[in-house]
DNA sequence: TCTGGGGTCCTAGGACCC
DNA sequence: TCTGGGGTCCTAGGACCC
């Protein structure tokens, strides 16, 4: 029986990935309980686990559960760079490759099976290879949709491997509790148990109205949708982010005006560094504040034009940190953020701006720039952009 | 058990324009 | 003088994911 239908994804997912790549380099925390990071679990090993350990659990807590747990600090290099080697295996296997995070990834191997053998096998030679070459365990779901392949790695888990049959595609969803369903989490699953909705068939059988007027009317017709079976979303190569961010956690003290004036530098730096490496601009800046109790907000600003510069980033986020000083005074202050979005590629912003602004007696003069530079079809678009039906594109040779 | 750092998407109200 | 509907952008918050 072989997966001929339409088309087959591949969901791979590493297992335990940071406390993976530490039992790899250091043989003496293998068939250990161990976890990476100091103050906050990143990550756990499986031997960890098995005593209710959990990534994002406190230390304390994890030490309680586990009183021979080994805590690693974390390589971030190291985990790059297996990163880098997994996915260099995934691209080798499949051209169409969508990254979800480090350590996880689709990959459409639709109609690979002259070339590469069943589904089965091509699963199989991913995880030997991931093994072999980059010693890290790796478990693979294969269906016919990203939800389902999605849902099949984590039920393989750990080192697994899942192929969920079309023709068994009911029978392994419906059973399923409603938080394997994307986007169900603690929440979302309270509303729903609330009202006697547990299982993903229980979801499958009401009506669309009925599972909006709970959950609200995105996540209600994408609840529907994915616990009928229905997922129709492809592997994408091509994903652009929508915003660069970097945080940092404060401890109790360094919690001064000039103290955060430091940290918010630090991390502006480090935001507009990232931006210019990847060639974007953006126009709103966000800074996240995570108060003493937990509690978080946002506040944010837009600019006019899209920028990178590291001083006008700067001088607004701390335009915003300004007007939220009197929330951070009454409630203390434990982590700050700053995040850039409305992201823009830089080129694509120099075609628009000047564009927007010339005189019309300049329009000419500023096309026949954007054409010469970009291209017939940048022309176009500049010219949509701006609105203007009444203008005449000029003659000119592809 | 109160916790890291990186993100995405959705909702809702208000401003503003036509 | 009072009143309508539609669209877009901005801001803030919240849920969720890895």
């Amino acid at each position: 029986m072989s997966l001929s239908s339409k088309s087959t994804i591949l969901h791979a997912d590493l297992d335990s990935f940071y406390a993976s790549v530490e039992q790899r380099d250091d043989p003496s925390l293998r068939g250990k309980p161990i976890v990476v990071g100091g103050g906050v679990v990143l990550a756990a090993s499986y031997e960890a686990k098995a005593f209710g350990v959990r990534t994002a659990m406190s230390g304390g807590a994890a030490r309680r559960m586990c009183p021979n747990l080994i805590e690693v600090p974390p390589r971030f290099d190291a985990y790059t760079e297996a990163s880098g080697a997994v996915f260099e295996i995934f691209r080798d296997t499949s051209p169409i490759v969508e990254a979800m995070s480090i350590d996880e990834a689709f990959i459409d191997v639709t109609g690979l099976w002259r070339l590469s053998g069943t589904p089965t096998e091509i699963a199989t030679e991913l995880r030997r290879r991931v093994a072999a070459e980059v010693g890290l365990p790796i478990s693979v779901g294969v269906a016919r949709t990203k939800f389902l392949a999605k849902v099949a790695s984590a039920v393989s888990k750990p080192d697994g491997l899942l192929v969920v049959e079309p023709e068994g595609e009911l029978e392994f969803l419906h059973p399923l509790p409603v938080q394997r369903l994307w986007g169900v989490g603690t929440v979302t699953a309270t509303k729903l148990h609330d009202r006697g909705i547990h299982t993903v068939a229980d979801v499958a059988a009401m009506a669309p109205d009925s599972l909006v007027s709970i959950v609200g009317r995105a996540m209600g017709h994408q609840l529907h949708a994915l616990a009928r079976n229905s997922d129709v979303r492809r592997v994408t190569t091509a994903r652009r982010r929508g915003s660069i961010g970097s945080q940092q956690a404060l401890g109790r003290h360094g919690r001064s005006r000039d103290e955060i004036d430091v940290v918010l530098w630090r991390l502006v730096d480090r935001v507009a560094g990232r931006m210019r490496r990847a060639d974007r601009v953006g126009r709103t800046i966000t800074l996240r504040l995570r108060f003493d109790d937990l509690t978080r907000a946002t506040r944010s600003r837009s600019l006019p034009d899209a920028t990178s510069a590291t001083a006008v980033i700067h001088a607004t986020a701390a335009g915003v940190l300004d007007t939220a000083w009197p929330l951070i005074a009454e409630h203390g202050i434990s982590l700050l953020g700053v995040s850039v979005g409305n992201l823009a590629d830089r080129d694509a912003v120099q075609l628009v701006l000047p564009f927007e602004r010339c005189e019309a007696e300049q329009l000419d003069t500023v096309l026949d720039a954007v054409h010469e530079r970009f291209g017939r079809a940048a022309l176009q678009r500049a010219t949509t952009l701006r609105g203007d039906p009444g203008i005449q594109l000029p003659m000119l040779p592809d």
